[in-house]
DNA sequence: GCCAAGTTTAACCAAATGGTTAAACCATTG
DNA sequence: CAATGGTTTAACCATTTGGTTAAACTTGGC
């Protein structure tokens, strides 16, 4: 099935993902995700009626991504911080293939007009570690620091290069390639910050 | 000098702050600045050519807060691990004060059409982090990790949160005393974690 | 008091934008 | 083949938006 099989709901889909992430929201114009579907501006209204309920269409979609599941890493039998380092791994190379998806989410949940959307976040995940993070710490395994710190920090440190990988384009000098090297680097790096700081 | 006395410039460029940085570039109206400002719209033309002239100068303003500058740290008599904590905990408060401005200035750098702003970014801080870094590495003092690495780790797990606020505090239940007083508490926090980072 | 310069305003304008409508098109089915 | 129902389009509409203009207002110097 080639790209120009794809039926005009999914075109339009895959053309409203293009220009939402790329531009935001109100940066976006529908004749911009008409163009890029290559289909008429009505048409948008016809399959999706506005450019609200398209965009949710997205977001739902993207949501999931961003918070994905993880549920079998912890019925795994190794270590908490072997655990954390899988979510890790798995998760910078999900942000590897949608490098927009950070900035995209944390804009919608910042909107004072989106705020409806926080409700549908499923942070499901994030609770979990630190849960088990609180499991681990009544066990004496793992240092005595505040879990809901410990998630932040694991989020921050692999969703922020995503978020500011102009900045460091431009502080360090380097290219496209360049950062996915980094961010493939960082995924072993990130590893060893977790057993250092879980370490008691 | 009550806030009554601000000239017409000064209380413009304070409700451009204001609007820009809750609803980004594209978001704002000018006639919302004027309102915010309590003039006519018209003012905003006189004073401040344009939108895009007017943006700027909050850029320009807002960009050398982001990035501080924090020059006389490094000419202090102490271990490395107390500067980088230093530096934390200045940054830290300061975003504490400016809560919206990480993703303000995040939105603006990878903005398509705002890319020109990106040579404007005063990264020195960043790469006085990871050449003193460096140093250290020579000497033997720190862990052998990639300098870089460990600058991006540094600002985002002080920018992070602030950029999540909305996702952490219906992930963990929490309210706005809650989140400052979690912030508070990541200053020691972030802290301890570069010791163990750092620590060979 | 009055002139000149800077300041502020109401009214206005053209372009852009989200959305609508009615007609044309097309595929399926009796 | 013609009727039907879903699909696509061009043209159109109302509102919003950044920006302009010309007149009114204020202030400081003479």
């Amino acid at each position: 099935m080639s790209e120009l099989d794809l039926t005009t709901e999914e075109k339009i889909l895959k053309a409203a993902e293009t220009i939402f992430l790329r531009d935001g929201y109100d940066g976006s114009r529908m004749q911009d995700i008409a163009n890029e579907a290559g289909i008429n501006k009505a048409l948008l209204h016809y399959y999706f009626r506005s450019k609200d309920k398209l965009f949710e269409h997205v977001f739902d979609k993207k949501i999931g991504i961003f918070f994905p599941k993880a549920d079998g890493v912890f019925d795994l039998d190794i270590d908490f911080a072997d655990k954390i380092g899988l979510i890790i791994e798995g998760y910078i190379n999900l942000l590897r293939e949608n490098p927009y998806l950070p900035l995209f989410v944390l804009n919608t949940v910042n909107n004072p007009e989106k705020s409806d959307f926080i409700k549908k976040l499923p942070v499901g995940l994030m609770q979990k570690i630190a849960l088990n993070y609180f499991v681990e710490l009544q066990k004496g395994k793992v240092r005595s620091i505040n879990p809901m710190q410990f998630v932040i920090s694991i989020m921050g440190m692999c969703a922020f290069p995503f978020l500011a990988r102009p900045i460091l384009l431009s502080a360090f000098g380097a290219d496209k390639e360049a950062f996915d090297v980094l961010m493939k680097q960082r995924i072993e790096e990130l590893k060893l910050y977790v057993k250092l700081i879980l370490t008691p």
